[in-house]
DNA sequence: TATTGTTGCGGGAACGTTCCCGCACAAGCC
DNA sequence: GGCTTGTGCGGGAACGTTCCCGCAACAATA
């Protein structure tokens, strides 16, 4: 740490001076390094005034301990990196997703109270390009289905924490929604709010979520003998989206409620089906899969179905610090639920 | 690294089989730790044979240097902290907004592109809270105006890299955006296309740039003998700033302009001014400071100021690494230019 | 053959901690 | 007063690298 002001060894400004390390403390209190480290770490038995007299002198003399000396002593140096699978393309663009921001800041956050810092690392990369970081962990958010990353970690024998893909796989741990659960309840307000014609808008993603989405939507069409309706955006982001919410809504049978499980601005999408003559809610309920907080402010508000990233990132690093140490036989994966947030752009006005 | 694995002191799986160690290769090979480490540092002078018979020893054998103990050994660790000084009361918020998204992603793929990772550390925390983490240096993003951390990591002899307001500070750095030229600029761009009222929309905060900003403003207005209207938002985010955009369309003095410096949605924005019967751009001219992209995608696409985080970020790594790598009297400070993307919202139709 | 130079490799210290010991010395007990 | 038990502190190894040396062996030159 500082190596700009380490000064040993390290390029320093000649008039900089050489930091100071426990020896030193050490030799000016008389004491033994021993000591001196006991009495700052609050351990061994020591006589109440020498406790003080080390700590003193370590505060006078702005002793600060080296973080990676400590490291290599504890065998751990609490770094967590953190990846996203999905974005291989744009390596740093997923934190432009509200998604991906909120369960990244969630991240580590929720390892910061248990002690760890993350390391944010490129999207698709793989593990060779930062092999010397002292990763303890690393976290995969939304592999792609044919992602090397995996694998590559696990070769490495470095833990994993990732979506429920990796489900079985030895020391790879998963975090994952209940995305079935979470579109048949979509799917089911809908239809009490009298949806029939319900169209599904998706990104074209190899991410397990959008494959289990697709699968339940079908499942849940078929159920219901209602007829399925699925239109590919052709990218993410909210051009291709909006795009696709488009083609959705000028199709050959126009739906009567959209469920938008691609990310794109709330506003926006709105917009969009309103440009087509659309009204919302009166001609088409809407409901879009997003962490989007502009949702609330618009007129009428949009109905969102939350991931929960926080509920994510959260049962993510109790999982990873449970792993890491070993409180025991912990699952090898844990299901959080959804939330959906039904407001005004999902429920009819006029009475039912 | 991959401590569950290390299985030499740290709590492992009693059958995890323990890390191999540059010792083991050697052994394995019957040559010696220093030969076989000069044979995969590929420094040395070593025998092509020899050479050759450690590094496939090594890959049969798993071998993964220890990075803990190379950043000993080194002297630093290649890790660079993350703060943003802003959302002090929210540590976590900051990445919902788009632009520190932008700055964040884009500071950790700078970094990484010169061989250092990046750590996430919570808004308007202390040194202390973090202390035992090895890091070579500080960003602190918008430090707030009494941000005790800037001192706290000077006293602490870190080399720390932030805004424009850490000026003259010894071991401070900064990097900044040329505010009263972007606000000079944008409100140039207004008058030219007519407007002769234009009000500014601003988040009530002690940030330099906001306070720059509000100066440049008033002295604009000053100078071209136009009336000031100043709305301060009671907070950041959508909620409070388009409040303060209703504001502002509402006051006494109706606007024919709004410039928006607080970030807010732009197409929430553009649906506010309307709800109040303006008519974009024929009633008011409109400017965002956002790097939210879906500017681009409202009807009308909206003029946004772009603060430019991708070459705040740029500027501020290569300023770092050379301060961190010594080369040579690297300035203390650098401005980077803002960009002005003028699109139909601030674009008079009616000829001019 | 003696002298110098070069090549190829290994020994061991160092980076700055923590922690297992051991060793004095004092206090308690019969 | 000898015995054990306990207290207070220090010596030194260990964590896993890298890198400065030194030292052989051999080639080149006189």
């Amino acid at each position: 740490m500082t190596k700009a002001a380490s000064g040993r060894g390290g390029p320093s400004s000649p008039t900089t001076p050489p930091r100071v390390r426990l020896v030193d403390v050490a030799r000016e209190t008389g004491l033994s390094k021993t000591t001196v480290s006991a009495a700052l770490n609050g351990t061994g038995r020591l006589s109440p005034a020498v406790r003080e007299k080390a700590r003193e002198t370590a505060r006078r003399m702005g002793y600060r301990p080296n973080a990676t000396a400590r490291q290599l002593r504890a065998g751990r140096a609490r770094l967590i990196g953190y990846v996203v699978g999905e974005f291989a393309g744009a390596p740093w663009t997923f934190l432009e997703s509200p998604y991906f921001a909120q369960l990244t800041s969630s991240t580590a956050a929720a390892a910061l109270k248990h002690g760890y810092a993350l390391v944010l690392l490129p999207a698709g990369s793989l593990h060779g390009e930062w092999a010397d970081l002292p990763l303890d962990a690393v976290i995969v958010a939304d592999p792609v289905a044919d992602d090397r990353i995996v694998e590559d970690l696990l070769a490495a024998r470095i833990p994993v924490f990732t979506d429920r893909s990796v489900e079985g796989r030895p020391g790879a741990h998963w975090v994952d929604v209940d995305a079935p659960a979470a579109v048949r309840e979509t799917l089911d307000h809908l239809k009490a709010q009298g949806a029939r014609r319900p169209a599904l808008v998706l990104p074209d993603s190899t991410t397990r979520f959008h494959s289990d989405v697709l699968a339940a939507y079908r499942e849940w069409c078929a159920g219901q003998g209602l007829p399925e309706q699925v239109v590919l955006a052709a990218a993410a982001g909210n051009g291709p989206v909006v795009r696709a919410v488009e083609d959705a809504v000028t199709g050959a049978d126009r739906p009567d409620a959209l469920f938008v499980v691609a990310e794109a601005s709330p506003p926006l999408v709105l917009e969009a089906v309103r440009r087509h003559g659309y009204d919302v809610p009166d001609d088409l309920l809407l409901v879009c899969v997003s962490e989007d907080t502009t949702a609330i402010h618009t007129q009428p508000p949009v109905t969102t179905l939350s991931l929960g990233p926080r509920e994510v990132a959260e049962a993510g690093i109790e999982l990873l610090v449970a792993a890491l140490e070993q409180v025991h036989p912990e699952p090898a994966g844990v299901l959080v639920p959804t939330r959906l947030e039904v407001r005004a752009s999902s429920l009819r006005t006029a009475g039912d």
